[in-house]
RNA sequence: GCGGGCGUAGCUCAAUUGGAUAGAGCACCUGACUACGGAUCAGGAGGUUAGGGGUUCGACUCCCUUCGCCCGUACCA
């Protein structure tokens, strides 16, 4: 199966292995079904026996279940009218055994239009399908059984506040791996921190003045007074630099000049002050690491606190600062010169990427000899590889940083740090998101034009969650419903951020998300509590074997007879697809959609075919056991976006 | 200037990557045996897919072009 090109950039050797593969699965129809036209495509056009099948789910349900459109191509290639074409393949189905066991003939009705191919599937052939599905792990592979994968999320900086601007990548990030590992992928997540560098020397030697005029308290400093003694310390020096500019431009008039000489004075020491801080901290001066480490501390519990708050899986083993590749640069640097892949350019030492259509060439060394992020970039992805052995590394980054991703990964290339151990070549992608826009359409901001701290948006969307239950659910007891709060506003949070196409931005409504009406986090949850309500209630009727596996459903025969459970055993049979083509694309959005469909067909189901007070027990129990199947499916996809699920609600 | 992205119903988003009559949700209108949980379901209305041209059996999708908005464009991260 080819790898299409996604709106990522990517770095992909030819005929390089891949995971992804879908190997034609017992429960999955659409596999059988693209199995069996390849067969007829070989048997009718032997000459063309390599055709694309072109099996699809219907796109319109009324016409059929699946839907054959490789007539159309190939009759250009066999010189025949299409619809020709495809009464040649519809005799071969036809005459093939196993296509009939899983789907009806074919009349000749079936072709449509300019050769489609209609087919629909026996009813009674879903049973059999659903119930491997069921016991198979549900159609996914066994855990760690695949590559190894880096996924690079989060991104927080030391003495800085989590903002919206991290949502996205803790989010999706977090949600990536958890899809990478659903495929059997060995996912070992990355917050790439931004803990090292000129920014964090300043806030460092601010905080040591402030330590040592006693105005401070390391001990009991909180992430807010970093964040205020960061902005401070940015805007000191920030002022020297743009002051010792203007300054040496003479044009100005003495009163100028003098204002500026009191100010620049102040600001230069500040500067000079962190530079200096900065070389001890690359000395790992202990009196200097002390008050960074303070720092780290207090932002990594808070920020990880707040990951966990979102239900992403992000701990301190995940952490690998920028300090942590200090010591690599200087031998990385003379690595890159004796590859002979570097040059010398207005005195910064850079490598060119033309060859990968990038004029702007990658700055690996500053011309006063200072490293950068492009180099902390590439010792990572030296690490990454070539240490943990890693054959796809995606970030999940900002969008606006795909210029410099293009030019690291093109950089790496040329360094051949992408090259594994084994010898094959890794895939690097920007798994590149949007910005959240505010509903006037500009970046999301507060009224006062600052950046919404991650922390507040959080309890804001708890406290619309605790609103709706308690005028909701007055059944559910006073006690439980933070609990439950807590979890619906994450859900409604992370569904909003996954379940639009990542590249683009997407407009932030507090009241639209936090309706739960409609395509939302809550009414997936909704769903799912229906169905653990249909539970309670089967089993306090004793109508479940309390004994068996699988909420007492396993032993029950299934029988799809119901428009709603045909639609609704077709969704669930799709499920391994849904989660691999989110796992190939790098796409949460897709798997969103499925699991939306999911929750949609079993609310039509729900609504047409009664369950407990079903017509008799034959029909009881197989739509006990559908309802079984759904919410195992359910609550693996919901899991699998880091949504958790409730039995109440 | 150059490079990249985006433009689909009043609003927010889809369209299985070139397939049939472009689909959902919100909002609006009409219904559903007092409900296996109504945070639901069924139905209605709503479109020149920014404009124009091209490629072919077939285009929201690919190519060219115009317009609009956003982002990035060497020593910040």
């Amino acid at each position: 199966m080819a790898i299409e090109e996604t709106s990522t950039s990517s770095y992909r050797a030819p005929g390089a292995g891949h995971a992804l593969r879908l190997a034609p699965m017992s429960f999955d129809p659409l596999n059988i079904l693209t199995e069996r036209v390849r067969h007829a495509i070989a048997g009718a056009f032997p000459s063309n026996a390599g055709a694309d099948p072109m099996v699809t789910v219907s796109r319109n349900l009324k016409l059929g279940d699946f839907q054959c459109n490789a007539a159309m191509a190939l009759a250009k290639a066999v010189s025949l009218p299409p619809r020709e074409v495809a009464t040649a393949l519809v005799a071969k189905l036809n005459a093939d055994e196993t296509f009939l066991r899983l789907a009806s003939p074919l009349a000749p009705g079936a072709i449509a239009g300019p050769g489609f191919i209609n087919i629909t599937l026996r009813p009674d052939a879903l049973p059999a399908m659903l119930d491997a599905l069921g016991m198979s792990n549900l159609g996914m592979p066994a855990p760690a059984s695949g590559p190894i994968v880096v996924v690079d999320l989060c991104g927080v900086n030391l003495a800085k506040q989590m903002h919206v601007g991290h949502l996205r990548s803790t989010v999706i990030g977090d949600t990536l791996a958890r899809i990478l590992d659903r495929t059997g992928c060995r996912v070992i997540r990355q917050n790439h921190v931004g803990d090292w560098g000129l920014p964090i020397a300043m806030v460092t030697a601010r905080l040591m003045d402030m330590d040592a005029a006693g105005k401070i308290d390391l001990q009991t400093l909180t992430l807010d007074g970093l964040d205020k003694a960061y902005k401070a310390a940015q805007r000191e020096c920030d002022a020297d630099e743009k002051g010792l500019a203007a300054a040496t431009k003479w044009h100005m008039g003495p009163k100028v000049i003098a204002e500026l000489e009191a100010h620049v004075d102040g600001a230069s020491t500040k500067y000079e002050d962190a530079k200096r801080v900065l070389r001890q901290l690359q000395a790992r001066e202990p009196s200097v690491m002390r008050v960074w480490q303070r720092i780290s501390d207090v932002t990594m519990t808070q920020c990880l606190a707040i990951a966990a708050r979102l239900n992403s899986i992000v701990t301190s083993e995940h952490s690998a600062g920028e300090s942590s590749y200090a010591e690599e640069l200087a031998p990385l640097v003379d690595q890159l010169i004796a590859l002979g892949i570097t040059e010398v350019s207005e005195g910064a030492l850079v490598i060119r990427v033309d060859d990968a259509g990038i004029s702007e060439p990658l700055i690996i060394r500053k011309s006063d000899g200072a490293f950068l992020y492009a180099t902390t970039d590439m010792a990572a992805i030296r690490r990454r590889v070539q240490t943990f052995g890693a054959s796809r590394v995606v970030y999940c980054v900002d969008a606006r940083q795909g210029l410099h991703f293009k030019q690291v990964f093109a950089g790496a290339e040329r360094a051949g740090f992408t090259k594994l151990p084994t010898g094959e070549r890794a895939t690097l992608e920007h798994a590149a998101f949007g910005t959240i826009l505010g509903e006037d359409g500009r970046p999301f901001k507060t009224r006062t034009g600052e950046s919404v701290k991650l922390s507040d948006l959080i309890s804001n969307a708890e406290a619309s969650a605790m609103d709706v239950l308690n005028a909701e659910s007055p059944d559910i007891a006073p006690a439980d419903r933070p609990a439950i709060a807590r979890a619906v506003s994450i859900a409604a949070l992370r569904y909003a951020d996954l379940s639009t196409e990542r590249i683009k931005d997407y407009v932030f409504s507090a009241q639209r998300m936090m309706s739960f009406k409609g395509n939302t986090g809550p009414y997936l949850l909704y769903a799912y509590v229906r169905m653990c309500s249909i539970f309670r209630k089967a089993g306090e009727r004793n109508l479940l074997d309390p004994a068996g596996p699988q909420r007492g459903t396993a032993g029950f025969t299934l029988n799809i007879i119901e428009p709603a459970e045909k639609t609704l055993a077709l969704a669930i049979l799709r499920y391994p697809s849904a989660v691999n083509e989110s796992a190939r694309t790098l796409e949460p959005s897709r798997l969103c959609a499925y699991t939306y469909e999911l929750a949609t067909a079993f609310s039509q189901f729900f609504d047409a075919c009664p369950v407990i007070t079903a017509d008799d027990e034959a029909t009881r129990r197989s739509r006990l056991r559908l309802c079984e199947l759904t919410r195992q499916v359910l609550h693996d996809a919901l899991e699998t976006l880091g949504i958790q699920t409730l039995e109440r609600m």
